[in-house]
DNA sequence: AAGTGGTCTAGACCACTAT
DNA sequence: TAGTGGTCTAGACCACTTT
């Protein structure tokens, strides 16, 4: 272990501007993370105390306190009861992928209904949807077109309710552009999506207009009503080279 | 638009237990999240206001203040100043996927060099490595071993510095294992990171014992140091098979 | 004007860690 | 015992929206 000195006397000229639209918890929060980027503080070293903070910057515990939670979000440092709070390595546990270019792939798209029908489900199906083997479910399959270009190849089994019928119009409309457009109306409450790396199919490939083999993103989605059940299982097909999912690992500034 | 009454009394049962270990700031946040589970409070509904939640469970208006602020940081309520507060309805911007299983791959692997070498910049990696073209790199192939299985096919540029001689052990150590060990000898500040699915060629699939074709996923990977100087430009390859990445949208309850 | 969320104060008490 | 972070109070003042 390479020794370090516990703490470091950050740069005085910092401080915090109590006439500016930033407040000044977010201010502190981004002093402490200029440092870091600075490496005045480095991966280990110790940030100094609330007490400290609090004389040197002239706010309030609760404001300091504030301004470390932020940072503790983020993942940048760690703070250990009794101890200190301590800046964090560079490490990924989980990665944030941002879908907005999947969003504007969903945005702008047309539905095109290839089939809907009343299939009974089988036992993946019903394992899925917490239904009995044989239930009736709907099948849909549907083409999602951008830019007059087929982007998605969806297929999708509906957990099917006599007391409600089918609206032609839900037809075209997928639970995950309700996800995407946000809509207030959903009667989804939350779900759980899969990302897989697969290869298309025939079918799929004929019905994309792409060669093969073609790579592909597939996003199997299961999603829930607000009684906890299940309500659609299905998966999105995409051509690989129509979507990049990016994130950033380490520290983040502004 | 559905006309909802503005705001909901809410059960009266829960209460904040004082004696408990969780924090009432926590213990409020459940409350208010479960009473979204269970729909008495849906997208689009206004939250009680703060002075009200304060009479209500006995708490001070910082502590309320707190609990609402998860609730806005997990993103599913809103505040909107001098307005109120209120459930968001499920929306998907960006996905947090848990790369559990991929630290698993990486944490047991060994490495197996197959090449490093010293070799000038052509214009692409000159052009991610921001340095000039005919500079020098260090071009390195590996495959990692996991299991007795090849589970990546590692290509990287480094930035070579004639200052900082290459140690050998070096060599044995890819710079997203140190992200996912969290070593703190790391000299990375941050990276991105971009996933994408894909084919494998021929060499590719050879090195990882696939059949062709196959489907994989790719982990191009751009780290820079604390001087914000690109270090690193690289790219792990697995095949699809043996990787998932899931996310959640929506409520989540503990 | 009344009600809402946004920020902040100046402490308090507690649990935990190190010496 | 001293120092650290964790929680919490009981207000204050401000900016903003609605009526």
């Amino acid at each position: 272990m390479t020794q370090r000195p516990k703490n470091k006397v950050l740069q005085e000229t910092a401080s915090i501007d109590r006439d500016s639209f930033e407040p000044a918890y977010a201010q502190l929060a981004n002093i402490l993370r200029q440092s870091m980027a600075e490496g005045l503080l480095r991966p280990g070293d110790q940030l100094p105390s609330e007490a400290q903070l609090v004389k040197r910057y002239g706010v309030s515990p609760m404001t300091v306190r504030r301004s470390i939670n932020i940072l503790v979000d983020q993942g940048v440092v760690i703070a250990e009861q009794g101890r200190g709070t301590f800046v964090k390595p560079v490490a990924m546990k989980a990665a944030t992928f941002h879908l907005g270019q999947l969003e504007n792939l969903f945005g702008g798209a047309t539905v095109q209904l290839l089939e809907a029908r009343i299939v009974a489900a089988d036992e993946r199906v019903a394992r899925k949807l917490a239904i009995k083997e044989g239930k009736r479910t709907i099948y849909i399959r549907r083409l999602l077109w951008n830019n007059d270009e087929p982007a998605f190849y969806h297929r999708e089994y509906l957990i099917y309710d006599p007391t409600r019928p089918i609206v032609e119009a839900e037809l075209e409309v997928t639970a995950l552009q309700q996800l995407f457009s946000g809509s207030s109306e959903s009667l989804l409450k939350h779900g759980e999506i899969n990302i897989e790396s697969t290869l298309l199919d025939e079918e799929e490939a004929c019905l994309l207009k792409t060669p093969q083999p073609m790579a592909a993103f597939c996003f199997e989605h299961l999603f829930y009503d607000f009684d906890n059940h299940p309500v659609s299982w299905g998966w999105f097909i995409g051509r690989a080279d129509r979507m990049r999912f990016t994130t950033q690992v380490g520290l983040l500034l502004d």
